[in-house]
This record gives C-alpha cells, sequence and structure tokens, in this order.
DNA sequence: TTTGTTCATATTGCATTCAAAATTCATTTC
DNA sequence: GAAATGAATTTTGAATGCAATATGAACAAA
C-alpha cells in the first residue's frame, strides 16, 4: 500500500492550495526514484498488474505515471507491448553527457555570484558530511549528500529551469551509477575535485566554480562510461 | 473529430513497428500545437468534457496527455480543479530565457562545426523563402520557417538531446509570441540577424554563431517581454 | 450590502469493464 | 526435429461507472 499523508504543505506561496497530493503523482514519484536508484535496470520490463498490486493502486493512475516517465525519458512505451526502463545508447548518454557539461558551467558561474551566505554554509556543512561519509566508505549516504550538494549549487544559482533542468539530466545518466561500480582511486579524485569546488564557491571564483564543476561532471561521466563497457 | 489514418509509415528504419499511434500521443501533440499556437492561451482553464467532446475520445487518454502536458510545464494541474495553461512568471521568463542563451551558444558552436553541407545548403533554402515571407510581410509562415531554421540548427549539432530540449524550452516562451504583437522594426532587426547567423554558418565560423544566436535569442526575448508589459 | 449556510450540480480522481492486440503454447505440417 | 499454424491466455488501450470533491446558486442572518 501506498503511504498517505507523507506530504508536507508547502506554504511558501501565498495563494497556493493546499497540496493534497493525488495517487498519480506519488506512484510517479515512486517510480521514479527507484528507476534513478536502479532498482528497475534499463531494458527491464514493468509489468502493469503486477505494479498495481504492489502498490495497491488502479491501472488508471499507474498509466498516467507510466506517460509522465516516458515523456521525462526514462521509459519507453512500446505500443501495445508495454513499458521498458529506457536504455541510453553510448550516443545517448555523450550527447546527455554534453549538453550537462554546459549547465555544470552556467551553474558554477552563476552559484559562485547569486549564492547567499547561508547557501554557502550549507553546503559547506554537507560536504563535510560528505567526507565523513567517504572516511568510513560509506557509499549510499555518501551518495545522498552528494547528489543534495549538487543540486544544492543549480538551485543556488536562484534559476529554477536550471534547477529541473539539471535534475532531469541528472537522473537520466545517475541511475547508470548505481550499475557502474565505483572504482576506490575515483571515488578518491571525486572527493578531492569536491574540495576544489568547494573553495571556489566559497572564494566566489565564477570562472573557476564553472571549470571545476564541468570537468568533475566529465570526469564522473567517464568513469560509468568505462564501468559500463566493461561490465 | 480526430482524423485517423493521418499517420505516415516511417519506413525509414528497419526493424521498426509500423507507428500505430495511440489516442493519448494524437491528443498530446495536437494540445500541445494548440497551446504553443496560443489558441489555448495562458490562464485558460481546459474542461475534460468539452475536449473529449470536440476529439471525440474518452476521458483517460486526454488526461494522459494532461499530465505529460503538465510535465512539460505547458499546463497547470489543480487538484481537483482541473488543469490551466500554464503562466509563466517574469521571473520564470527570465529564467528560461537565461538558459536558452546557453543552450543558443553551445547550438551555434556546434552546428558550425558538425553542419554537413547538405544542411547548410537546406538552411539556405529555408533562409530565403522565410526572406520573401518577410517581405511580403506575411507572418504565419515566417514564423514556420523562422522554427524550421532554428530547430534546424539545433539538429545540426548532432545531439539530439540538445533539440529535445531546446524544442521543449523554446515551447514554453515561444507561445507568448503569439501573444505579443511583433513590432515592424523588430522584426526587421531579427531578419537581418538571420542574414548574419547564415553567413557565420556558411562560413563556420563558430565562435560568432554562437554569439549571434544567442544574441538573437535575448533579442527575441526582450521583445516579447516589453510588448507582454504593455499589454 | 455583506457574510454565512445549505443544497443541487458539475467536475475530478480512481476503479472497473470491454474490446483489440500481442503473446504463449499446443498441434500440425514438412 | 524445425518451422508453421491457430486457438487459448495475457496484456494493453480506451470507455464507462462511481464515489469524493469543488463550484455555485438560493436563501438566511447580521
Amino acid at each position: 500500500m501506498l503511504e498517505a499523508g507523507q506530504q508536507l504543505v508547502d506554504a511558501s506561496q501565498g495563494e497556493t492550495h493546499i497540496p493534497r497530493q493525488n495517487l498519480h503523482s506519488e506512484v510517479l514519484a515512486l517510480l521514479r526514484t527507484a528507476i534513478m536508484e536502479g532498482r528497475f535496470k534499463p531494458k527491464e520490463r514493468l509489468n502493469e498488474r503486477l505494479l498495481c498490486e504492489r502498490f495497491g493502486i488502479s491501472r488508471t493512475p499507474l498509466r498516467e505515471a507510466f506517460k509522465v516517465l516516458a515523456a521525462e525519458g526514462l521509459l519507453t512505451l512500446l505500443p501495445n507491448r508495454g513499458v521498458v526502463v529506457t536504455t541510453l545508447s553510448i550516443a545517448d548518454f555523450e550527447a546527455t553527457l554534453s549538453v550537462m557539461a554546459h549547465l555544470e558551467t552556467m551553474i558554477g558561474e552563476q552559484a559562485a555570484i547569486n549564492s547567499d551566505e547561508q547557501t554557502i554554509t550549507k553546503i559547506r556543512a554537507w560536504h563535510h558530511q560528505m567526507f565523513a561519509h567517504f572516511l568510513r566508505q560509506e557509499m549510499a549516504p555518501y551518495f545522498e549528500l552528494n547528489q543534495k550538494i549538487h543540486i544544492g549549487l543549480a538551485a543556488a544559482t536562484g534559476n529554477a529551469v536550471l534547477v529541473s533542468l539539471y535534475a532531469s539530466l541528472n537522473a537520466k545518466i545517475l541511475r547508470y551509477r548505481y550499475q557502474a561500480n565505483l572504482q576506490p582511486e575515483r571515488w578518491q579524485a571525486a572527493v578531492e575535485e569536491h574540495e576544489d569546488i568547494l573553495s571556489a564557491l566559497i572564494l566566489r571564483d565564477a570562472p573557476r566554480l564553472g571549470a571545476l564543476l564541468r570537468q568533475h561532471l566529465l570526469n564522473k561521466g567517464a568513469a560509468i562510461k568505462s564501468s559500463l563497457e566493461e561490465g
């Protein structure tokens, strides 16, 4: 069964209604996370009936979620033959990486300029927490904080469109990371890159932060790609 | 009523299935175009029952299309109260424009390098057709060719992700152009910008094409914004 | 006039039903 | 034994039905 009532009221906007979530969006979020975390693997077929039983819902909201995830590029609809988790071709993967590299540059340059002090403090705190998890070699919480930092940097630009675009593209490639096993030396290097990123943010060095984020992404992408080609 | 049988068989790929489109995606495309062309205006509420009758379909595929368009940012779902055409705040508009400016730069730089000769020939032909429509002050076909050129340039990069992202962001702001009445002097200027764009493409001057496309977009955005603020 | 209450109507969210298509599998044919 | 055929089953796509929610009109009280 789906847990109701976990949605919090977002009172940030004055006129907004109380966000009584509907089933469709809850299932959507659930599936999106499952795909991103690799619990549904690329090429895997999703069975409507089984998922309906699992979630305790009918086919209608599930199918609505399928359509949205297909539009996001996480699922592929096969007419009359169901849905499968989208498989990125190498070309797709590289195309996505190439666009993201530009977005990362944009994020770095604008975050360095537009971040307020509290945001920087927050990101610094996340960084140190993440570092602690690295020292203890705790992969899952490390990933989680890593994500927080990157989304936090995107948010620090103050550009909501940039955030959602970044998150959406990130989802498409990030799920491959759960398949790719992170090599120890790459992990070490990533942490060092994060040290530089943090210091560029604190110094508000816009060109440098942009370049660092860009390179960090490209390195991560290369690591995932090589790991996938081996596996 | 929906016209059946207007979908053509795309036999370009050997193994592909016959694309017997399902209702949901036909309605989706139909609605998307209608919103983009401003036939549904921002803030306008879409009535399920009326649209069902108009299209001669049931609520299920229509609602699926609604969900996808909401994910694309063209519609806004009001829980239990239906859907309305999304209204971009000034902040949203500028955020979108800012991201698109970066994408345009990327498109220009990569299209200059990656275009093949046929593509350049094709874009040149579109340009001259478009120019003819400008001389005759034929707005609608001018817009259509203008769109073709911009999407064509994005496609010339060879990056499919970039194309779809560009198209999606473009949809969000382009629909305001149908509200904004194009000023004669802006139209004149836009055509001149297109002359420069074409020549930079032919010369394969990557930095210049990137800069020109970027500035062209920003000019277009500024024109739409000022026109909206007046209206 | 404004504010509050009640009830009828319309609309939405989800479940269910029905028909069309694909898949499976036993059977036949070569 | 492999390929081909066709009926039974499963799965999908779309329509319909039903309960919950929102809207709006009518009316009463301040």
